[in-house]
Parts: structure tokens; sequence; C-alpha cells
DNA sequence: CATATTTACGAAACCCTTTTCAGTCACCGA
DNA sequence: TCGGTGACTGAAAAGGGTTTCGTAAATATG
């Protein structure tokens, strides 16, 4: 640890020129004469000189700084979105300023402040998701966009992925390998994830002129669902020749339980996850086709999304993201 | 968005008095009539005040904001490490900069100098494996801790998982449980993590009198490769009644390999996984007795150990911090 | 050579908060 | 009435950088 840190006094005295000159000099303007400016330079590097950004923030009025909010970084979804902003900003010289709620409004409200009081230029809000949520945004002195759970405010902007699209995206590929029994197991009903799924099954059975085989099978976004709906499905609709699964966690227990009665994938039944989690969608056997949210895209847009709404440039409303379908091999088709 | 934000300056004026006072009244210091107080207190809620942390940092030198420097932050290890550390912070009023180097030295210089500039009161540096890792800290006028990821460096502040502890305590349980015949298979040779699992193997071995089952089978870190492992291990060493495994995913693949080979876990085979991944380790069947690096805590505790170095309280080398046995079905004492 | 015009540099103000220190005021005892 | 006390209050400096504007020197022009 060295002593006291150089200050652009410093370099001034070292290089014999006033404060003045040597920010001049630093920061590239003009009136500063060719050799006066290579004087101030080496200054600068022999003190291994590093301007304040405290100082010169507080002058600017801008920090180059966002916050990121989060209320589950730990999650599934918070992570790729923190990764495709931090890019977005790194590309520049923004920092991000990390903090997790935790679900707790109190402690959300806390952070907030803190964030604000650190004077950030901006703010991301990432849902753990895509629930909307309430809305932070009511007189805060800077921009907020909010990443894959919306806000409830429609003045506000959000970015959150096409689930309807991603599901009616999946479904398309089975009628398209000529699946015509397609069932549906999915989450929890109160995500709004899993309703939106639904629903872009239910617009992409009926623009191929077909219904669903039995009814949707709600659980829990976990593998043991995902056999248990296997069997349950197995009994009850024996017939059926493709399955869509509300996660991969879902569609790797059902691949599970579909091969333990004897039903061979992609063969007897084709299977579709969602959310292309590599760890069970490309180690099942057989790797599992499935939707990807572009999570990571997703968090890069918002990101610049926010520079444009720093700017003066926001554009108001929910944007939905597309989603991807990855093909494997668990939808190869039957030969 | 409000408009220019208010400064103790408004606030003093509103309540009639000078910005001496108003600070003294805000910061809750003594000579300040309670009234005058109260008239403060008032005109900065009115003003929705909220002191400028930039200018107070530039007075005092602190920030109250630690630099967070991974390489890998969306692996498996850097998550849990961050969210400890944000919760040590978090209780008081401790920010954090986030910052990912993925992998790559430029950028991470790049990071360090942002973070600097920005002053930061101190540095954790999170490595994406416990492989040791080249110091960042010489001349540096922060103190810095390493996690996950100790430095090369042996003067630095580093704290890891007890890798040669946790394998040990997993080899201990097996043979507590009356197995003999222990094999034992890890992912990639030049992985630290695995070469020291290895040395807790045999450590726990030689302690029981007992030699391992085999040659140490290295390969990946994944499902296929344990599946793959399987099928070596039951053709070279059919008498086996134990599998100790490098991690989860391998353990998650050697079981699916073990139960298609038709033998049954854990009654002819005992398992054991490492990192409680808990997408794998509770979704399998039987569930998976694995070693818990305790990943939250260790960050928890880098967290805490910056402050005392902060305060000039540094304890430097490298601290082992130890595991823990999370016992599940693969390991239930056959009755 | 005197004057106009650049060019290069420096003094000082500014950003916002905290803290020191000097000053005001009321009130007490003598 | 006066000095002494103690309780409050406010002017000013400090922290490190950027920017404006004034000024001196250097150069161009007549």
């Amino acid at each position: 640890m060295a002593g006291r840190r150089a200050t652009i006094n410093d370099v001034a005295s070292l290089a014999g020129v006033s404060i003045a000159t040597a920010s001049k000099a630093l920061n590239g303007r003009q009136d500063v004469r060719a050799s006066t400016r290579q004087r101030v330079l080496a200054a600068a590097e022999e003190l291994s000189f590093q301007p304040n950004a405290l100082a010169r923030g507080l002058l600017s009025g801008q920090t180059r700084t966002v916050g990121l909010l989060t209320s589950d970084s730990a999650g599934r979804f918070g992570i790729p979105v923190l990764l495709g902003a931090e890019d977005a900003f790194g590309a520049g010289e923004m920092a991000v300023l990390l903090c997790d709620a935790r679900g707790d409004a109190i402690r959300e409200q806390h952070h907030l402040r803190a964030l604000l009081s650190r004077r950030v230029d901006g703010l991301i809000v990432v849902g753990e998701s895509t629930n909307p949520r309430s809305s932070v945004s009511r007189d805060l002195p800077v921009p907020v966009v909010y990443a894959y759970g919306p806000s409830e405010d429609p003045e506000d902007v959000s970015f959150v992925p096409d689930d309807v699209g991603g599901a009616a995206m999946a479904v398309q590929h089975l009628v398209a390998l000529g699946r015509r029994r397609i069932a549906h197991v999915t989450g929890p009903a109160h995500y709004k994830a899993a309703r939106d799924r639904v629903e872009g099954v239910e617009l992409a059975l009926t623009e191929a002129g077909l219904t669903q085989a039995g009814e949707t099978l709600w659980g829990a976004w976990s593998q043991r669902w995902g056999r248990h709906a296997a069997e349950m499905l197995l009994m009850s609709q024996p017939e059926i020749d493709a399955v869509f699964c509300g996660s991969d966690q879902i569609a790797a227990g059902f691949v599970e339980g579909a091969r333990e009665r004897g039903r061979r994938v992609p063969d007897d039944i084709a299977v579709i996850g969602y959310d292309n989690w590599e760890v069970l969608s490309t180690e099942t056997r057989p790797a599992l086709t499935t939707v990807d949210m572009n999570l990571e895209l997703l968090g890069r847009t918002a990101a610049q999304h926010l520079f444009a709404a720093i700017d003066g440039r926001a554009t108001p409303g929910v944007h939905r993201m597309p989603c991807q379908l990855v093909i494997r091999d668990s939808t190869a088709s039957s030969s």
C-alpha cells in the first residue's frame, strides 16, 4: 500500500505548470504546446497519477456509474442480464454498482437511497420473474430501465422476453416435424411466464388447426415434477407424440420418466424445454431442444437503452425481446 | 425525473440556518438546539434531500464502496461469493462495484484502474477456479482480499475452500458406512481442486488402512463424463461399493450410468458428489450426498476480512475454509 | 517599430459537504 | 453593571478536479 495518492497538483508542480494547464494537457484539450503536454504526461506517468473520479463527478454531475438493483442475483435470470449490461457498459467507461434486495421492499428502498446518494447516472432493475412489479421510478431524478421483470407502470421502460412467441415457436417446430398430439407440462400458475407460454401454445396450435393433447399440467419448475408428469401423462394420454415443457428442468425429468416407461425420445415422443440452461439441456440424453430467451442480449439491450434514456431519448413501454429455438436431438426428425 | 437535486444549501435556506448548522443537525452532532434540528430535518424531508456521497467522499477520503473483481461471475463459484460479500457489506452501508474481467488480463488492468480512480476503499478478487492466480496487489493503495482463487503471493490475503479436508470428509463418511472398495472419479488434472481432492481421498484412505479401488479417473466436470466413467469403472472394477465424484455433475451422470447397468444406489454402490449444486444434487434419484464448500460464508468472511484490512488489521496468507458434508439418500446406510 | 492577432498559460470560481474556529447572545454571579 | 460561561450559530477552508476568463508572450501585420 503506497502513501498518499498523487493529485493533479503534484503533477502540475513536477511538470512546472499550473493545475489548469495540467488538466488541459491530461484531457487532450486545445491551447497546450506540444512540448508542455509531453512534460505533463511524463510527470503524470512518473507519479502514476489517477484522476479522482469523485472530484470529477462532483463538478460534472456525471459519475459514469449505474446502479443494478436485483431481487435475485443468484437466480438463473438475473446473472445473464447483469453480464450483458456489464458488457454494454464495459465497452465504454461505465461501472456497475450492484445491489441485491433479496425480494425485500424495505431493503430495496434502502439500496435505492444508497445508489441515489452515490449519484448514479441511471438504474437497471432486474426482476426475479417476468411477473410485473411495482415501479420504483416515481419522481426519481435518474432514468430507470426494467429488465426481465417489467414495471407495472406503462410509462416506465421495460425489456422482457417474448414468452408467448417463444412457446409458439417451439410448438410450430413440433408441428413442422409432423407431430400432432402435443401436450404441455409447465410450472406454477402464478408465474406469468407459465401463463404466457400457455398462450403461445394455444396460438400455435390454433394456427395449425390442432388441439392440445389433454389439459395443461401445472406443477413446479423441477425435474421431479417432470418425471411425475411423464407418469401421469403417459397413463392418461398414451397416444401423445410430443411434449412442450415449461423449463429445461421439467424437460429433463420428463425425458427420464418417459424412458423409464419405455418411450424413446425423440422417436416416440419429441420433447422441448425452455431456458437453454446448458447444464441440463446439453447433458441430458438426448440433448434437449429448448427455447433460449437470449437474456444476455436482453441485458445488453436494456443497458444500451439506459444510455439513450440518460441522454433523454427514452422509449416508454414494455419491449418484448424475441426468443430463439435451439434445436438439439430431443426433436430430431424421426428417421 | 425531478429537476435539480436539493443540496444542503437549499435545506439550510429553507430552515433559515447556515449550512454548517444544517450539516450538524442532519448528522446528529451536538451544539444544535432541538427546535433548530427539527426545522432542519423538516426542511430536508420536504426537499427530499440526499447528501451527495461524492462530496462527502472527497472530503473524508472514504467512499464506503468496495470493488469486486471477478473472472467469471456467471460461474457456479463467483456468484455465491459475491452474494456473501454483498451480504456482509449490505448490513452496513457499503456498496459493491462489480467488474467482470472475463479472464482477460488486459481487461482486468482496465477495470482495476477504473475502480482505483473511483477511490474504492478495498478490493475483493474472485477467481474462477481454486488455481492460484497472479497477484494484483503490488503497490496498490487499497487492501485486497482474494476469494475462491488464491493469490500466488503469500503476502496477500486469500480465502479458499479446504478441498483436501472436504474430500477426506466424504471418504471418511463412506468408510464409516462400511464401504471398503472406494473409487474416485474427478475432473481435469489441471484443476488444483481436482488434485487437492485426490490428496484428501488418499489421506482418508490411508488413515482407514484402505487403498483406492483402481486408479483415479480424470475427465471433465460433466454428467457425460460421469456416465462414461460408470461404464468403464463397472467393467474394470466390478466389485466397487462406493464412488467419490469430483462434482455433482459427475455424480449425477455416474448414478445414471450405474443404474443403467443394473446397480442400485446406494444399496450396491454409494455415491458422493461435490459442490452441492442443488439443481443436480437434490433432483437426482436418489438425492446426492455431497460436499458443500460454503461459498456464501466464504464470501462473507472475505468481505469481513476486507473490513479488517481497511482498518489496518490484515492477516496475510491463505485461509482454508472448512467444507461441510450434506448427507442425502445416495449414501443412506444399506438396511 | 507600433499595433493587431494568436497562442499559451495561470488565477480563480465552482461542484457539495464537513469541520474548525471565531463570534453572538442570553444569562449567571459578583 | 460587568466579566465570565455556556449554548448556538455562521463564515471560511478544505478536498481534487474542470472551466472560464484574463493576461502575458509570441507572432503577424501595416
